[in-house]
DNA sequence: TCTGGGGTCCTAGGACCC
DNA sequence: TCTGGGGTCCTAGGACCC
Protein backbone atom coordinates (compact mmCIF):
# COMPACT_ATOMS: atom_id res chain seq x y z
CA UNK A 1 0.00 0.00 0.00
CA UNK A 2 1.17 3.24 -0.73
CA UNK A 3 1.55 5.98 2.39
CA UNK A 4 -0.69 9.22 2.28
CA UNK A 5 1.90 11.72 0.83
CA UNK A 6 3.57 14.12 3.65
CA UNK A 7 5.63 16.88 3.04
CA UNK A 8 7.98 18.44 5.51
CA UNK A 9 9.24 22.16 4.91
CA UNK A 10 12.62 23.15 6.09
CA UNK A 11 13.08 26.75 6.14
CA UNK A 12 16.18 28.84 7.33
CA UNK A 13 14.89 31.16 10.10
CA UNK A 14 16.52 34.85 8.68
CA UNK A 15 19.21 32.70 6.96
CA UNK A 16 21.08 35.66 5.83
CA UNK A 17 20.81 37.19 9.28
CA UNK A 18 21.88 34.17 11.12
CA UNK A 19 24.71 33.22 8.97
CA UNK A 20 26.32 36.48 10.08
CA UNK A 21 25.41 35.62 13.63
CA UNK A 22 27.16 32.41 13.26
CA UNK A 23 30.50 34.40 12.78
CA UNK A 24 30.20 37.36 14.46
CA UNK A 25 28.19 36.11 17.62
CA UNK A 26 28.44 39.71 19.34
CA UNK A 27 24.96 39.92 16.97
CA UNK A 28 22.90 37.43 18.59
CA UNK A 29 19.39 39.26 20.47
CA UNK A 30 20.50 42.46 18.30
CA UNK A 31 18.50 44.06 15.71
CA UNK A 32 20.25 42.97 12.51
CA UNK A 33 19.47 43.61 8.75
CA UNK A 34 21.04 42.83 5.42
CA UNK A 35 21.06 44.91 2.15
CA UNK A 36 21.00 43.59 -0.96
CA UNK A 37 23.70 44.16 -3.62
CA UNK A 38 24.46 47.89 -3.62
CA UNK A 39 23.64 48.23 -0.42
CA UNK A 40 19.86 48.89 -2.17
CA UNK A 41 16.64 47.21 -0.05
CA UNK A 42 16.44 45.03 2.70
CA UNK A 43 16.64 41.52 2.38
CA UNK A 44 16.73 40.16 5.13
CA UNK A 45 15.65 40.83 9.27
CA UNK A 46 16.36 39.52 12.34
CA UNK A 47 13.46 39.50 14.74
CA UNK A 48 14.50 42.70 16.76
CA UNK A 49 13.95 44.02 13.32
CA UNK A 50 10.99 42.91 12.31
CA UNK A 51 9.96 44.08 15.59
CA UNK A 52 10.85 47.52 14.57
CA UNK A 53 8.18 47.37 11.59
CA UNK A 54 10.97 47.54 9.25
CA UNK A 55 9.04 45.97 5.86
CA UNK A 56 11.19 43.32 3.81
CA UNK A 57 12.37 44.53 0.72
CA UNK A 58 12.24 48.54 1.24
CA UNK A 59 14.93 50.60 0.13
CA UNK A 60 17.35 51.18 2.91
CA UNK A 61 17.21 55.02 2.84
CA UNK A 62 13.57 55.07 4.13
CA UNK A 63 14.22 53.15 7.14
CA UNK A 64 18.31 54.40 7.97
CA UNK A 65 16.80 57.03 9.89
CA UNK A 66 14.64 54.34 12.46
CA UNK A 67 17.72 51.67 11.89
CA UNK A 68 19.93 54.33 13.28
CA UNK A 69 18.10 55.29 15.79
CA UNK A 70 17.74 52.01 17.34
CA UNK A 71 21.34 51.40 16.76
CA UNK A 72 20.35 48.13 14.44
CA UNK A 73 23.85 46.52 12.75
CA UNK A 74 23.07 47.05 8.95
CA UNK A 75 25.41 44.82 6.80
CA UNK A 76 26.06 44.58 3.08
CA UNK A 77 25.12 40.77 1.82
CA UNK A 78 27.73 38.15 1.30
CA UNK A 79 26.20 35.75 -1.02
CA UNK A 80 29.43 33.59 -1.28
CA UNK A 81 29.01 33.18 2.90
CA UNK A 82 25.51 32.30 2.20
CA UNK A 83 25.60 30.03 -0.25
CA UNK A 84 28.20 27.75 1.47
CA UNK A 85 26.44 27.71 4.57
CA UNK A 86 23.05 26.68 2.29
CA UNK A 87 25.23 23.86 1.65
CA UNK A 88 26.17 22.77 5.05
CA UNK A 89 22.10 23.29 5.93
CA UNK A 90 20.83 21.05 2.80
CA UNK A 91 23.66 18.33 3.79
CA UNK A 92 22.85 18.16 6.85
CA UNK A 93 19.01 17.91 5.94
CA UNK A 94 19.55 15.39 3.27
CA UNK A 95 20.42 12.69 6.22
CA UNK A 96 17.38 12.36 7.11
CA UNK A 97 15.50 11.51 4.23
CA UNK A 98 16.45 9.74 0.89
CA UNK A 99 14.01 12.15 -0.94
CA UNK A 100 14.75 15.90 -0.90
CA UNK A 101 14.04 18.81 -3.18
CA UNK A 102 16.37 21.98 -2.64
CA UNK A 103 13.36 24.82 -3.21
CA UNK A 104 15.76 27.85 -2.60
CA UNK A 105 19.06 28.61 -1.13
CA UNK A 106 16.83 28.60 2.48
CA UNK A 107 14.35 26.29 2.14
CA UNK A 108 14.33 22.27 1.55
CA UNK A 109 10.87 20.16 0.72
CA UNK A 110 11.62 16.97 2.35
CA UNK A 111 9.54 13.51 1.85
CA UNK A 112 8.23 12.29 5.04
CA UNK A 113 5.93 9.68 3.59
CA UNK A 114 8.13 6.61 3.25
CA UNK A 115 10.14 6.99 6.32
CA UNK A 116 9.68 4.61 9.31
CA UNK A 117 8.37 7.37 12.05
CA UNK A 118 6.09 6.90 14.46
CA UNK A 119 5.82 10.91 15.14
CA UNK A 120 6.48 13.89 12.68
CA UNK A 121 6.37 16.32 14.80
CA UNK A 122 9.18 14.38 17.06
CA UNK A 123 11.50 13.81 13.98
CA UNK A 124 11.34 17.41 12.71
CA UNK A 125 12.28 18.34 16.14
CA UNK A 126 14.94 16.32 16.21
CA UNK A 127 15.80 17.41 12.70
CA UNK A 128 15.77 20.85 13.94
CA UNK A 129 18.17 20.24 16.69
CA UNK A 130 20.66 18.64 14.35
CA UNK A 131 20.70 21.54 11.84
CA UNK A 132 21.55 24.17 14.63
CA UNK A 133 23.77 21.89 16.47
CA UNK A 134 25.85 21.23 12.93
CA UNK A 135 25.78 24.53 10.86
CA UNK A 136 24.52 26.99 13.65
CA UNK A 137 21.64 27.87 11.67
CA UNK A 138 18.10 27.84 13.81
CA UNK A 139 15.53 26.27 11.23
CA UNK A 140 11.55 25.77 11.20
CA UNK A 141 9.77 23.14 9.97
CA UNK A 142 6.37 22.78 8.39
CA UNK A 143 4.60 19.08 7.89
CA UNK A 144 1.33 18.78 5.49
CA UNK A 145 -0.17 16.18 3.18
CA UNK A 146 0.83 18.84 0.04
CA UNK A 147 3.39 21.01 -0.68
CA UNK A 148 1.27 23.98 -0.10
CA UNK A 149 -0.22 23.20 3.04
CA UNK A 150 3.68 22.69 4.64
CA UNK A 151 4.38 25.72 3.64
CA UNK A 152 1.97 27.31 5.49
CA UNK A 153 2.49 24.73 8.18
CA UNK A 154 5.46 26.50 8.61
CA UNK A 155 4.37 29.94 8.20
CA UNK A 156 2.52 28.59 11.56
CA UNK A 157 5.67 26.78 12.90
CA UNK A 158 7.80 30.50 12.82
CA UNK A 159 4.79 32.48 13.99
CA UNK A 160 3.14 30.15 17.32
CA UNK A 161 5.56 30.29 20.26
CA UNK A 162 4.10 27.10 21.13
CA UNK A 163 4.88 25.19 18.12
CA UNK A 164 8.58 25.41 19.27
CA UNK A 165 9.72 25.59 15.31
CA UNK A 166 7.49 22.96 14.08
CA UNK A 167 4.26 21.90 13.33
CA UNK A 168 2.40 19.30 11.58
CA UNK A 169 -1.18 20.46 9.96
CA UNK A 170 -1.62 17.07 8.58
CA UNK A 171 -1.80 15.51 11.84
CA UNK A 172 -4.68 17.87 12.46
CA UNK A 173 -8.41 17.05 12.34
CA UNK A 174 -10.72 18.25 9.54
CA UNK A 175 -12.55 20.39 11.52
CA UNK A 176 -9.79 22.06 13.09
CA UNK A 177 -8.03 22.05 9.97
CA UNK A 178 -10.90 24.14 8.60
CA UNK A 179 -11.01 26.62 11.30
CA UNK A 180 -6.85 26.86 11.29
CA UNK A 181 -7.55 27.78 7.69
CA UNK A 182 -10.17 30.60 8.07
CA UNK A 183 -8.23 32.98 9.89
CA UNK A 184 -5.23 33.14 8.02
CA UNK A 185 -5.27 35.72 5.12
CA UNK A 186 -4.85 34.64 1.60
CA UNK A 187 -2.02 36.59 0.91
CA UNK A 188 -0.23 34.12 3.42
CA UNK A 189 -0.65 31.43 0.70
CA UNK A 190 2.47 30.13 -1.52
CA UNK A 191 1.49 31.57 -5.03
CA UNK A 192 -0.59 34.16 -4.18
CA UNK A 193 1.17 37.91 -3.89
CA UNK A 194 0.35 41.56 -4.12
CA UNK A 195 -1.74 41.64 -7.23
CA UNK A 196 -3.67 38.35 -6.68
CA UNK A 197 -4.59 39.38 -2.96
CA UNK A 198 -5.90 43.09 -4.31
CA UNK A 199 -8.30 40.95 -7.24
CA UNK A 200 -9.34 38.86 -4.43
CA UNK A 201 -9.48 41.76 -2.51
CA UNK A 202 -12.21 42.81 -4.66
CA UNK A 203 -14.16 39.68 -4.21
CA UNK A 204 -14.58 39.74 -1.21
CA UNK A 205 -12.13 36.79 -0.58
CA UNK A 206 -9.74 37.83 2.33
CA UNK A 207 -8.92 34.90 4.14
CA UNK A 208 -8.56 31.18 3.18
CA UNK A 209 -11.27 30.29 3.87
CA UNK A 210 -12.92 32.35 2.23
CA UNK A 211 -10.93 31.23 -1.24
CA UNK A 212 -11.62 27.57 -0.22
CA UNK A 213 -15.33 28.59 -0.32
CA UNK A 214 -15.15 29.17 -4.07
CA UNK A 215 -16.32 27.00 -6.92
CA UNK A 216 -13.16 25.41 -9.08
CA UNK A 217 -14.52 27.40 -12.19
CA UNK A 218 -14.26 30.86 -10.09
CA UNK A 219 -11.21 29.73 -8.96
CA UNK A 220 -9.39 28.84 -12.60
CA UNK A 221 -11.45 32.18 -14.00
CA UNK A 222 -9.84 34.47 -11.62
CA UNK A 223 -6.52 33.02 -10.46
CA UNK A 224 -6.00 30.79 -13.82
CA UNK A 225 -4.90 27.16 -13.87
CA UNK A 226 -1.71 27.69 -11.67
CA UNK A 227 -4.29 29.17 -8.90
CA UNK A 228 -6.82 26.43 -9.05
CA UNK A 229 -3.67 24.08 -8.16
CA UNK A 230 -2.81 25.84 -5.38
CA UNK A 231 -6.40 25.68 -3.77
CA UNK A 232 -6.47 22.01 -4.61
CA UNK A 233 -3.74 21.68 -2.69
CA UNK A 234 -5.26 23.74 -0.18
CA UNK A 235 -7.75 21.29 0.25
CA UNK A 236 -4.81 18.48 0.53
CA UNK A 237 -4.58 17.25 -3.12
CA UNK A 238 -0.93 17.43 -4.27
CA UNK A 239 -0.90 18.76 -7.46
CA UNK A 240 3.07 19.71 -7.66
CA UNK A 241 5.03 17.08 -7.19
CA UNK A 242 8.68 16.85 -5.09
CA UNK A 243 11.04 18.09 -7.53
CA UNK A 244 14.37 15.64 -6.86
CA UNK A 245 15.97 16.77 -9.51
CA UNK A 246 16.59 20.68 -10.84
CA UNK A 247 14.88 21.49 -13.49
CA UNK A 248 17.17 22.08 -16.80
CA UNK A 249 17.82 25.36 -16.35
CA UNK A 250 16.57 27.71 -19.34
CA UNK A 251 18.19 30.94 -19.18
CA UNK A 252 20.89 32.54 -17.23
CA UNK A 253 21.56 36.30 -16.58
CA UNK A 254 24.07 38.85 -15.08
CA UNK A 255 22.86 42.38 -14.62
CA UNK A 256 23.98 44.95 -11.63
CA UNK A 257 22.93 48.59 -10.74
CA UNK A 258 25.50 50.72 -10.92
CA UNK A 259 27.06 52.44 -7.88
CA UNK A 260 26.61 56.14 -9.63
CA UNK A 261 24.90 56.82 -12.50
CA UNK A 262 26.65 55.80 -16.05
CA UNK A 263 26.79 58.34 -18.95
CA UNK A 264 29.80 56.94 -21.08
CA UNK A 265 29.56 53.90 -23.19
CA UNK A 266 33.21 53.13 -22.59
CA UNK A 267 31.71 52.93 -18.94
CA UNK A 268 28.88 50.39 -20.25
CA UNK A 269 31.14 48.18 -22.10
CA UNK A 270 33.68 47.25 -19.38
CA UNK A 271 30.56 46.58 -17.49
CA UNK A 272 28.64 44.68 -20.15
CA UNK A 273 31.86 42.80 -20.97
CA UNK A 274 32.55 42.11 -17.07
CA UNK A 275 28.64 41.03 -16.65
CA UNK A 276 28.92 38.39 -19.61
CA UNK A 277 32.67 37.10 -18.45
CA UNK A 278 30.76 36.15 -14.86
CA UNK A 279 28.19 34.66 -16.45
CA UNK A 280 29.77 32.88 -19.37
CA UNK A 281 32.15 30.97 -16.01
CA UNK A 282 28.54 30.30 -14.36
CA UNK A 283 27.52 28.61 -17.51
CA UNK A 284 30.76 26.60 -17.62
CA UNK A 285 30.29 25.75 -13.92
CA UNK A 286 26.87 24.08 -14.78
CA UNK A 287 28.53 22.51 -18.00
CA UNK A 288 26.23 24.43 -20.36
CA UNK A 289 26.34 25.99 -23.37
CA UNK A 290 24.52 29.24 -24.72
CA UNK A 291 22.77 29.86 -28.15
CA UNK A 292 21.60 33.18 -27.77
CA UNK A 293 23.29 36.55 -26.20
CA UNK A 294 21.11 39.30 -25.06
CA UNK A 295 22.10 42.63 -23.69
CA UNK A 296 20.20 45.25 -21.98
CA UNK A 297 20.50 48.88 -21.02
CA UNK A 298 17.95 51.22 -18.44
CA UNK A 299 17.90 54.23 -16.79
CA UNK A 300 16.99 54.89 -13.60
CA UNK A 301 13.04 54.31 -13.91
CA UNK A 302 12.81 55.56 -10.36
CA UNK A 303 14.11 59.15 -11.42
CA UNK A 304 11.73 61.98 -12.77
CA UNK A 305 15.25 62.24 -15.60
CA UNK A 306 14.67 61.05 -19.37
CA UNK A 307 14.78 57.74 -19.57
CA UNK A 308 15.66 55.17 -21.44
CA UNK A 309 15.30 51.40 -21.89
CA UNK A 310 16.63 48.86 -24.60
CA UNK A 311 17.66 45.51 -25.21
CA UNK A 312 18.82 43.50 -28.21
CA UNK A 313 19.63 40.23 -29.05
CA UNK A 314 21.59 37.89 -30.87
CA UNK A 315 21.82 34.32 -32.08
CA UNK A 316 25.36 32.71 -31.93
CA UNK A 317 26.54 30.73 -35.02
CA UNK A 318 26.75 28.05 -32.83
CA UNK A 319 26.15 27.89 -28.70
CA UNK A 320 29.27 28.48 -26.72
CA UNK A 321 30.11 29.30 -23.59
CA UNK A 322 33.51 31.19 -24.90
CA UNK A 323 34.21 33.98 -23.15
CA UNK A 324 35.99 35.73 -25.70
CA UNK A 325 33.68 35.15 -28.21
CA UNK A 326 30.63 35.77 -25.82
CA UNK A 327 32.15 39.21 -24.81
CA UNK A 328 32.97 39.94 -28.69
CA UNK A 329 29.07 39.81 -29.36
CA UNK A 330 28.14 41.82 -25.99
CA UNK A 331 29.53 44.70 -26.85
CA UNK A 332 28.58 44.65 -30.31
CA UNK A 333 25.15 44.54 -29.16
CA UNK A 334 25.76 47.40 -26.26
CA UNK A 335 27.58 49.74 -28.88
CA UNK A 336 24.19 48.65 -31.20
CA UNK A 337 21.73 50.11 -28.24
CA UNK A 338 23.32 53.11 -26.71
CA UNK A 339 22.40 56.68 -26.77
CA UNK A 340 24.16 59.58 -25.48
CA UNK A 341 22.98 61.89 -23.17
CA UNK A 342 21.17 59.50 -20.85
CA UNK A 343 22.78 58.32 -17.28
CA UNK A 344 22.10 54.73 -16.88
CA UNK A 345 21.71 52.93 -13.79
CA UNK A 346 21.91 49.47 -14.93
CA UNK A 347 22.96 46.94 -17.28
CA UNK A 348 22.69 43.30 -17.81
CA UNK A 349 23.37 40.19 -20.65
CA UNK A 350 21.05 37.26 -21.00
CA UNK A 351 22.21 33.93 -22.52
CA UNK A 352 19.08 31.45 -23.37
CA UNK A 353 18.34 28.75 -25.30
CA UNK A 354 21.12 27.11 -23.24
CA UNK A 355 21.98 23.52 -23.85
CA UNK A 356 24.02 21.16 -22.40
CA UNK A 357 27.62 21.33 -23.77
CA UNK A 358 28.01 17.37 -24.41
CA UNK A 359 25.04 18.41 -26.85
CA UNK A 360 26.90 20.57 -28.82
CA UNK A 361 26.07 20.63 -32.70
CA UNK A 362 28.91 19.94 -35.09
CA UNK A 363 29.51 23.38 -37.54
CA UNK A 364 30.70 22.87 -40.51
CA UNK A 365 32.55 26.36 -40.22
CA UNK A 366 34.13 25.67 -37.02
CA UNK A 367 37.22 23.02 -36.99
CA UNK A 368 36.83 20.95 -33.83
CA UNK A 369 40.28 21.39 -33.17
CA UNK A 370 39.63 24.95 -32.41
CA UNK A 371 36.85 24.25 -29.98
CA UNK A 372 39.07 21.79 -28.33
CA UNK A 373 41.56 24.95 -27.91
CA UNK A 374 38.85 27.39 -26.68
CA UNK A 375 37.51 24.56 -23.70
CA UNK A 376 41.26 24.05 -22.58
CA UNK A 377 41.85 27.99 -22.24
CA UNK A 378 38.49 28.27 -20.22
CA UNK A 379 39.36 25.64 -18.05
CA UNK A 380 42.97 26.90 -17.20
CA UNK A 381 41.01 30.45 -16.93
CA UNK A 382 38.60 28.87 -14.17
CA UNK A 383 40.91 26.98 -12.04
CA UNK A 384 42.56 30.08 -11.92
CA UNK A 385 40.29 32.32 -10.91
CA UNK A 386 38.66 29.55 -8.43
CA UNK A 387 42.50 29.45 -7.04
CA UNK A 388 43.79 33.28 -6.80
CA UNK A 389 40.60 34.90 -6.13
CA UNK A 390 37.83 36.09 -9.19
CA UNK A 391 39.30 37.92 -11.91
CA UNK A 392 42.60 37.03 -11.24
CA UNK A 393 42.93 36.01 -15.31
CA UNK A 394 40.15 38.57 -16.98
CA UNK A 395 39.07 40.49 -20.28
CA UNK A 396 40.83 43.24 -20.99
CA UNK A 397 37.36 44.40 -21.65
CA UNK A 398 36.22 44.63 -18.07
CA UNK A 399 38.36 47.45 -17.58
CA UNK A 400 41.18 47.78 -14.30
CA UNK A 401 39.66 50.22 -12.06
CA UNK A 402 35.86 50.95 -13.14
CA UNK A 403 33.79 53.33 -11.61
CA UNK A 404 30.60 51.61 -12.20
CA UNK A 405 30.57 48.60 -9.37
CA UNK A 406 28.47 48.58 -6.78
CA UNK A 407 28.28 49.29 -3.74
CA UNK A 408 29.16 46.97 -0.67
CA UNK A 409 30.55 48.99 2.02
CA UNK A 410 29.66 47.02 4.99
CA UNK A 411 30.20 43.02 3.96
CA UNK A 412 31.60 40.57 6.66
CA UNK A 413 34.45 38.35 5.67
CA UNK A 414 34.14 34.97 3.92
CA UNK A 415 34.78 32.95 6.41
CA UNK A 416 33.93 29.51 4.87
CA UNK A 417 35.57 30.03 1.75
CA UNK A 418 38.73 32.33 2.15
CA UNK A 419 41.94 31.51 4.27
CA UNK A 420 42.66 35.08 4.63
CA UNK A 421 39.09 35.50 5.79
CA UNK A 422 39.18 32.42 8.47
CA UNK A 423 37.94 33.49 11.72
CA UNK A 424 40.23 33.94 14.36
CA UNK A 425 39.13 32.65 17.79
CA UNK A 426 41.84 34.04 19.87
CA UNK A 427 44.09 36.95 19.12
C1' DT B 1 20.56 61.74 -3.00
C1' DC B 2 19.42 56.85 -1.96
C1' DT B 3 14.95 51.82 -4.80
C1' DG B 4 18.60 44.09 -5.80
C1' DG B 5 19.27 40.05 -8.56
C1' DG B 6 18.00 35.76 -10.57
C1' DG B 7 14.73 32.68 -11.82
C1' DT B 8 9.91 30.33 -13.65
C1' DC B 9 5.32 29.96 -15.54
C1' DC B 10 1.00 31.62 -17.71
C1' DT B 11 -1.77 34.30 -20.88
C1' DA B 12 -3.12 37.38 -24.46
C1' DG B 13 -2.48 38.90 -28.80
C1' DG B 14 -0.30 39.22 -33.22
C1' DA B 15 1.76 36.93 -37.24
C1' DC B 16 1.34 33.49 -40.20
C1' DC B 17 -0.42 29.48 -42.58
C1' DC B 18 -3.81 26.63 -44.95
C1' DT C 1 -23.43 47.07 -46.05
C1' DC C 2 -21.14 42.86 -46.76
C1' DT C 3 -15.39 41.23 -45.34
C1' DG C 4 -13.92 32.91 -42.93
C1' DG C 5 -12.26 29.88 -39.59
C1' DG C 6 -9.11 27.44 -37.22
C1' DG C 7 -4.74 26.13 -36.01
C1' DT C 8 0.26 27.01 -34.41
C1' DC C 9 4.05 29.63 -33.01
C1' DC C 10 6.28 33.45 -30.97
C1' DT C 11 6.73 37.37 -27.97
C1' DA C 12 5.83 40.69 -24.51
C1' DG C 13 4.08 41.47 -20.32
C1' DG C 14 2.49 40.23 -15.96
C1' DA C 15 2.52 37.50 -12.02
C1' DC C 16 4.84 34.75 -8.78
C1' DC C 17 8.94 32.88 -5.95
C1' DC C 18 13.20 33.61 -2.86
Amino acid sequence: MKPPPLYALADCNNFYVSCERVFNPKLEKKPVLVLSNNDGCVVARSNEVKALGIKMGIPYYQCREIAEKHKVEVLSSNYTLYADMSCRVMMTLQQFTPRMEIYSIDEAFLDFARLPISSPTEYAAFIRNTVKKWTGIPISIGIGPTKTLAKLANEIAKHAPEAEGVFDIASRTAEERDALLAKIPASEIWGVGPRLTEKLGLYGVRFIGDLLRQPDDWVKKHLTIAGLRTVWELKGRPCIPLEQLPAARKSLVSSRSFGQPVTELTDLEEAVASYTSGAAERLRGQKLITQFVQVFITTNGYGREPQYANSTICELPRPTAFTPELVKVALRLVRKIYRKGYRYKKAGVLFTGLVPETAQQQNLFVPVADRHQEKVLMKIVDLINARYGADTVKCAAEGLAPGWTMKSDRRSRRFTTRWEDLPVAKT
